[in-house]
DNA sequence: AACATTAATGCAACCAAATTGCAATAAAAA
DNA sequence: TTTTTATTGCAATTTGGTTGCATTAATGTT
């Protein structure tokens, strides 16, 4: 893993990514800043902040790859990656549940990561 | 939903899912049977079998689509979808976990349906 | 069994997401 | 300031998936 050197397309977005907690898709980057950089920038910068652990990412229901802050957690016990995705279905906001999924003990089978995508409504699609 | 007609390539595809209970990406199947069927018509009679309930889907984690025998479970309680895919790191090959997966209530959240991949490895390629 | 109805197929064209190669550019190191 | 090397932009390509449409073939009806 090498250094990322600040260049203004990657500063651009970390501000986005540092604005809130959202997890955004690499389609919705790739537009949002259309007119600041090439989308090829887009996905590299994304890849490089992933496996620096600055970004986490998860695939959501459409097959898209969506982007969030912050690193995997592991968890006290062996279970890693157990924080699950939710995502709105009427508003198509995505964001990082802070709870942990159990995953139960399954003979024959040694799990190593987990990918949890909750969806149905948030709080404000709701009334 | 209308009835589904019993062509040559709906039993072939048929015949691949009662082999055993592999979870197969649409790729795989495009290209298994690229000499037998048109990868439309692939992707349309998944299509139709689902929609059908004799086949259910989720997306992998490489975003692929894959395909599974039988439908998407609705458990006693008002949970559904909440069978999780295993998917092998090594071998590639997926199947459905006949667990439940029980996911805690989420205050200001309303949850409809979830997915669930677990990736590790299977006891074929464990040692 | 023959015919009519309509679902299903194959093919070509198309679309969107993602990747690759490469020359040009700009951080960071010397 | 110069050198080194990561990063970018652009064009081209690959891949997964979809659409329109004419042709084919299940199925229902007589």
């Amino acid at each position: 893993m090498s250094i990322i050197r600040k260049t203004k397309p990657v500063k651009l977005i970390l501000k986005q990514f540092n604005k809130n907690d959202e997890a955004i898709s690499v389609v919705e980057l790739v537009n949002k800043f259309k007119s600041k950089m090439d989308k090829t920038t887009v996905y590299r910068i994304l890849d490089r902040l992933e496996d620096s652990d600055m970004l986490h990412s998860f695939i959501d229901n459409d097959g898209l790859k969506r982007y969030a802050k912050g690193h995997n957690n592991i968890s006290s016990s062996n279970h890693v990656n157990i924080h699950p995705h939710f995502l709105c279905e009427e508003c198509g906001t995505s964001s990082c549940l802070p709870i942990e999924i159990t995953i139960p003990n399954i003979p024959n089978y040694t799990i190593k990561s987990s990918e949890h995508l909750l969806i149905g409504q948030c709080k404000d699609c709701m009334n």
